[in-house]
DNA sequence: GCTCCACGTGCAATCGATTGTTATCGTTTG
DNA sequence: CAAACGATAACAATCGATTGCACGTGGAGC
C-alpha cells in the first residue's frame, strides 16, 4: 500500500540506494543536487514515508525512547511526559512510556519489555538510593535519570535543588515568627525523601534553632499514609509549622490537623513541595516550592539526545534547576 | 550483541526457521513437541528476545497503537491512558502517546508520525462534531473513539451516557428545591458539550420546569474560560443552581460566583461532570457526576484490540458506560 | 594524449524474522 | 516391492532501508 524507495527509485529511473543517499541529510552529499531535487520532488508526490521498522532493523536503532515513571496518575508526573514527549518528538523520537506503580518487580517487567522494544535509551524517574538494576541498565544503554537520582552508580541527572527549596520553605516560616517547625519527611528509598530531609536539618540549624524532635518519614508518597504520620508526629509535640516533603504529603498533614482540631493556617502553618496542579485550589490553598515540572521533563530529554548523538562517551552530567516558593493560605504568622 | 533466531538456531542444530515456528505459539504445532522443548530452553539460555523490528518488517504489523488525547496535563486523562496502557500492554501492544493541544493543525502533525511509525490502530479522545480526518483515518486503519464521538463518520467508540449523568445532575439539584437551574454548556464542537447540553433541556423539561434563558456555551474547556461565560450568565438572571458541562467550567462558575458575591453553596449551587482527582479536596468540595475514566480507557483498548485480531471487518460497536453522582459540599438546599 | 582523481551512481549484501515450497525419512498399503 | 503418505525440517525468498565497494565518466594535470 504505501510507497517504498523502490517506488521512487522506479519513478525517477535511478536504484533505490540513491534515492536513499539522497533523502538522508547526512549522506545527500553524496548525491548530485539535480537528482536529490528530483528524488525529493518524486517522494513528495507518491507521499512516501520510510518505513521505520526496516531502518531500524538495518542500523539497529529504533529511534525509540522508554520513559520510566512510576504512575501516571501521580500529577507530578503528567507535565513532565509533556516536557520530555516535546522535546524528544522534535528530535525525531518517539517516546515509549511505562508505569512501575513503584514495584521493583513491575519495574523489572515494564523496562524488560522496553529493551525487548529495542529503546534506544531511557528516562527513568523511578530511582531508588539503593537500586541495583540502574547500574546494569547504565552499562547496556544510554540512561539518565529525572527527579530522584541513585547511589547504587553515577548516572547523568536531572534534578532540582533540594537544598535551596527547603531552605526557602523554612526561611518563609521562621519570616512568620514560627520556630517550632517540624518537617514530615517522604520515603528514605527515595533520594528526595533523603535530601529533603538532611536539607531541613540544616536550615533549620542555618536559623539558629534545633529540629523538632526526630524525624517523621512516611512509608509512602501518598496523602493517606501522610495522615497517620502527622497525626503521631502532632502529638508527639508541639508544633506550629510544617515543611512537608511534598504536596500530597502536606494534604494529609492538614487533614491530621484537622482531625486534630486545629486549623490551618490559624494554629498551624503546612508549607507543601512541587506544586502540583489545583493546589492552588484545595482548602486552605497550599503554600508550597514550585518545581518546574516540565522543564525537568525538557532538559532530562536533552541530556538523553545528547548521548545518543555522541558516539564518545561523555563525562556524567548532572543539570539541577531551581525551584522557587509559591506563597499561599497555608502559611500564616504565628499569633 | 543480542542472540538472534540464528544464535538459538546453532545451538539447537537446527534451521532458523524451524526455530522461528517453534517459539511462535501460533505455528508450533508444525513443530515436534521435542524440538519445541529443545528450542525453548537454548532461547531461554541464550536469552533470546525477538526483535520486532524485523518481524514488524515481514509481517508489516508493529504490535504498536496510537493514543491521540488532547493534552496529558489535563487531568481528566491520565487515568484513561493508564486503562489503555495497562490494557494494551498485557495483549503484547505498546501504546504511543500524542497530544494534539486541540489544535487540528497540531493534530493532523501527530497523527502523521503514528502513521510513520506504521501503528496498527488508533485510539482516539480528540473527536469533534465536524471532524474530516477521521473519515480518511477510519478508511486507512482500525480507529476506536473514547469519551467524544464525530458526527463526519460511524467509528466505533467507547462513552459514557450522558442522558444518565446530566439528569442525576438536574433531579439531586431539584431534589434539593432548586428551579432556577442554568446550564453552563461545553463547546458546541465537542460532542459532549453538545449531548450534555441536549439532555440539561430534556431533563429539565422532565422536571416540568422550562430551561433558563438561552444556552451559554464556553469556547473552550477551561477555567478561565468559564469564569466569564459564568459571569454574563449569572448577571443575565437569577439563577440558584448551575450543572456545569464539566469539573473545571464548575471550578470557573465557583470563582465567577464567588467573584459577584455569591458564596457557594449558600447562594448558588454548582455541579461538575468528570469528578477530576483532588475535586474532593477543593473548596468547596465539588458535587460531581463521576466518569469511569480509567474503564473507558480499558474497554476502548478492548474494543481495539478485538478488532485488530479479526479479520472480517465488524459492525461498527459503540460502548456505553454509565455514571454516577457523587454529592460533595458545593450543592445544598435552596433557602 | 595519457594517467589519475573525484564525483555520482549502481550493485549486492545485510539486518532478523517469517512463510511458501521442497526435501527427507520412516511407515503404511495396494 | 513400489508408490503414496504424513510428519518434520530445511531451503530460499522476502519485507524495506542502508552502506561498503566497484564502476564509469569527465575533467584536471603533466
Amino acid at each position: 500500500m504505501a510507497a517504498t524507495l523502490k517506488d521512487v527509485a522506479r519513478v525517477v529511473g535511478i536504484h533505490p540506494a540513491t534515492v536513499s543517499r539522497a533523502l538522508n541529510p547526512r549522506t545527500s552529499h553524496l548525491v548530485s543536487p539535480e537528482t536529490v531535487a528530483k528524488v525529493r520532488k518524486a517522494a513528495e508526490a507518491l507521499d512516501y514515508v520510510p518505513n521505520p521498522m526496516a531502518s531500524g532493523l538495518r542500523t539497529a536503532r529504533s529511534h525509540t525512547v522508554g520513559v520510566v515513571i512510576p504512575d501516571l496518575t501521580n500529577p507530578l508526573f503528567p507535565s513532565m511526559v509533556r516536557g520530555i514527549q516535546d522535546t524528544l518528538t522534535r528530535a525525531g523520537y518517539t517516546p515509549l512510556l511505562v508505569n512501575t506503580d513503584n514495584h521493583p518487580d513491575t519495574e523489572a517487567t515494564v523496562v524488560g519489555s522496553l529493551r525487548a522494544r529495542r529503546v534506544d535509551g531511557l528516562i527513568v524517574a523511578t530511582a531508588r538510593r539503593e537500586h541495583p538494576l540502574l547500574a546494569e541498565l547504565g552499562d547496556a544503554l544510554p540512561v539518565v535519570l529525572v527527579n530522584r537520582v541513585t547511589e547504587s552508580t553515577a548516572l547523568p541527572s536531572v534534578t532540582t535543588d533540594e537544598q535551596h527549596g527547603i531552605r526557602l520553605a523554612v526561611d518563609h516560616l521562621v519570616g512568620l515568627g514560627h520556630s517550632e517547625i517540624a518537617h514530615l519527611a517522604g520515603p528514605t528509598w527515595s533520594s528526595t525523601g533523603h535530601e529533603r530531609a538532611q536539607a531541613f536539618q540544616r536550615a533549620i540549624r542555618g536559623q539558629g534553632l534545633t529540629p523538632a524532635k526526630k524525624p517523621f518519614p512516611v512509608t509512602a508518597w501518598s496523602v493517606e499514609a501522610a495522615r497517620e504520620a502527622a497525626l503521631k508526629m502532632l502529638r508527639a509535640g508541639s508544633v506550629t509549622a510544617v515543611v512537608a516533603a511534598n504536596d500530597q504529603l502536606a494534604l494529609g498533614t492538614i487533614e491530621a490537623a484537622r482531625h486534630a482540631g486545629l486549623r490551618c493556617p490559624r494554629d498551624i502553618s503546612v508549607i507543601g513541595y512541587n506544586d502540583m496542579p489545583f493546589m492552588n485550589l484545595v482548602d486552605p490553598p497550599l503554600t508550597t516550592v514550585r518545581v518546574p515540572v516540565s522543564d525537568i521533563g525538557a532538559e532530562a530529554a536533552r541530556l538523553l539526545l545528547s548521548l545518543l548523538r555522541d558516539e564518545a562517551p561523555s563525562p556524567v552530567k548532572h543539570v539541577r534547576l531551581t525551584p522557587e516558593l509559591i506563597v499561599r493560605g497555608s502559611t500564616a504568622p504565628l499569633r
